[in-house]
DNA sequence: GCTGTCT
DNA sequence: AGACAGCAACGCCAA
DNA sequence: TTGGCG
């Protein structure tokens, strides 16, 4: 049985299945050489779950999860899932929350410990991707379940981001590739600079990340005092004011069809209930890349090829999280008119 | 990947 | 015992 | 109320 993180590395080296102890708690991992993704199996999965734990649990903690599961990896069924039916391992934290569609509250998985990071690796879950509210009290009300009411009056209504989801346009192009260009990436850098530009000036930092497929996300860290209806007010005018200034280049429209190439600035995602892949997640695509945070002057530099399963664990070795203290960062942003 | 059900 | 089917979002907004 | 959207 192993116990620290370097005896499970090993214990998880070789085999196709292992029990392992996770700080006390006995986990099983099985078929360790199932290929998840091209040329990466679910030991590879495990191996840099493990590696990266000390730097993404502190951004998982507390937060509602949706997972992105492939249990047969890329050439399988996809699913996304957000509630648990069955009973999890006790070591798993959760949360039941009412959900306005079903009518009565379903319960969510909240990552806390390494044993629940390296069972939901087990349990082949590609992506964790988190809300931007926690369901730490904090003089909040903790009574997610009741009722709509009661989960709006929670302090699952008051997000501590306020979130940019950053999408490149389609790219034109002859062969009908659609992956990503340097034209259309470096056209995207431009706008999050601008948006960038555009925050400072109203006092508020921001932090940018790849989304590990083509995006990037920019996250401004925030007072946990507005609920998400007033972020998602002051995200749209930030938006629209981008949009006003450069309309050939920004648009905030949800119609696929009229965005064309232009650059999409998704205010909507700040809603409670609606989540961005974690700092430091896989993606289910087929080189594994990883949401991984850029330094602003670094932006211009990179690719969100750059990062992925294999580098990532490295990457951190000089600095365990680039976002360390991230959690406790706040900003006032304008008030709410009464 | 897991669970419950059918053969 | 083994095969197999079923299963796994949700909130916002414009129309 | 519905459907598109991420
Ligand atoms: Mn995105
Ligand atoms: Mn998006």
């Amino acid at each position: 049985m192993a116990t620290d993180a370097q005896h499970l590395s090993e214990v998880l080296q070789t085999g196709n299945e292992a029990t392992l102890d996770v700080g006390g708690v006995s986990l099983a991992v099985t078929s360790l050489d199932k290929p998840l993704w091209p040329h990466r199996t679910k030991r590879d999965l495990l191996l840099y779950l493990l590696a990266v734990s000390q730097s993404i649990l502190p951004h998982l903690r507390s937060r509602p999860l949706t997972m992105v599961r492939l249990p047969s990896g890329l050439g399988g069924k996809k699913f996304v899932q957000r509630h648990w039916d069955h009973k999890p391992p006790e070591f798993v934290r959760t949360a039941e929350i009412y959900t306005q569609d079903r009518r009565r509250a379903e319960t969510y998985l909240i990552c806390d410990n390494l044993a629940t990071l390296l069972w939901l690796g087990q349990n082949a879950c590609l992506e964790l991707h988190t809300w931007y509210s926690r369901v730490d009290a904090e003089g909040y009300g903790t009574n997610f379940s009741e009722s709509l009411e009661s989960v709006e009056a929670s302090a699952l209504e008051y997000p501590d981001f306020m979130v940019f989801d950053l999408d490149p346009g389609d790219t034109v192009r002859a062969t009908g590739d659609k992956s990503l260009t340097r034209e259309s990436f470096s056209r995207l850098v431009g706008v999050a600079k601008a948006l960038r530009e555009r925050l400072a000036v109203a006092g508020l930092n921001s932090l940018i990340k790849t989304s590990g497929k083509s995006g990037l996300h920019m996250i401004v860290p925030i007072e946990r005092k507005y609920p998400f209806g007033w972020v998602r007010t002051i995200a749209e005018e930030f938006a629209r004011s981008l949009v006003a200034e450069n309309p050939n280049i920004v648009t905030v429209e949800t119609s696929i069809a009229e965005r064309g190439e232009r650059v999409y600035i998704d205010y909507g995602q700040n809603a409670r209930g609606k989540s961005l892949a974690c700092v430091y997640s896989p993606r289910a695509v087929p080189g594994a890349t990883v949401s991984f945070p850029i330094e602003w002057d670094r932006l211009d530099a990179v690719f969100p090829t750059d990062f992925d399963m294999s580098n990532v664990p490295k990457l951190l070795e000089q600095q365990v999280d680039k976002w360390k203290g991230l959690p406790s960062e706040r900003q006032a942003l304008p008030p709410i008119p009464s």
